[in-house]
DNA sequence: ATTACTGCAAAGCATTTGCAAATGC
DNA sequence: GCATTTGCAAATGCTTTGCAGTAAT
């Protein structure tokens, strides 16, 4: 392996730490190959990223040293998902955006409809209540999602002083 | 109007009677035009559709009397969207889904994995909690999706026949 | 008459895919 | 050595847009 993980921030390389061997099992399990860009594109993902988008990710890798092509990038993100390393959220514009889920539990979201920011909150009783109208449809649940549309608590300051 | 209104089903004329009356309204508001071809649109949003996805709309206003181009469907969902006669559900696959809101209150969805069904469901409770979770953050809510992803009745029955 | 809307076809944009070369096993 | 993966560039599929002609006010 060609990358530098001495240069990557503390909290960075735990999770890649922990996370890199989940996804050689993951891939081992599916006899699929442990190879560079992989890593590269896991390691990419845990860096500095809260959510992002794929193109964007590609973007990042598009040169240098851990050069990865675009193709790979989304066929990666795909595994990544399918191992259950990273989590998709298709809700506000034309592209998806991804977020990872290693030490990340399920939350919800609130997005701002002025800055674009993303908030997370959790409540248990929500889950509850899922759960019963689960129930009740004789639906089996794998996952859920809420988002919550709005204006976050800064942007609503800064109308005001318009 | 070359519409002949009187051959549509009962439920679905008068749909269209009370909604077309609110669409323009809002378009004379904007001092935007009323045409035939947003009609067009309008009964068609109204007419057999739980859920549908532009696309599929504008195949079935491709031809016949009542055609209208592609562009001007995608143009008038976007209005009809904004009038609030319209809701857009941007989860599963690529292309967004459409459901029109008129006399249709607010509610949630269970989206199959099999089958793709959407089954809709609502509960006051759940709403009560994403309030309060505002709240805590000082968002301000203009308005909220939850999917739950899963395996609807049916499908679950079929999985055991095989 | 004026200005907005429509149809069409071409452009955009995120994502996917085919194929030859490279890499992991 | 053989099969999978990669990179690249071309294709795809939904959606948007520019423009000349058409319809609404």
């Amino acid at each position: 392996m060609s990358m530098n993980e001495q240069d990557l921030p503390e909290e960075v390389r735990e999770s890649v730490e922990e996370a890199w061997p989940l996804f050689v099992e993951f891939l081992k399990k599916k006899d699929a190959r442990v190879t560079q860009a992989r890593k590269i594109v896991l390691t990419q993902v845990f860096s500095r990223h809260d959510h992002f988008c794929a193109d964007d990710l590609a973007a990042e890798l598009s040169s240098g040293i851990n050069h990865v092509s675009r193709g790979t990038v989304y066929r990666t993100l795909a595994l990544m998902e399918e191992a259950g390393l990273v989590r998709v959220i298709r809700d506000t514009d034309v592209h998806a955006h991804y977020e990872h889920t290693f030490n990340h539990p399920h939350h919800e979201h609130m997005i701002c409809d002025k800055c674009g920011q993303f908030i997370e909150f959790s409540d248990d009783s929500i889950m509850e209540h899922i759960d019963q109208a689960c129930k009740k449809h004789n639906f089996s649940e794998r996952t859920h999602r809420i988002v919550v549309f709005g204006v976050c608590a800064s942007c609503q300051q800064s109308e005001n002083t318009d």
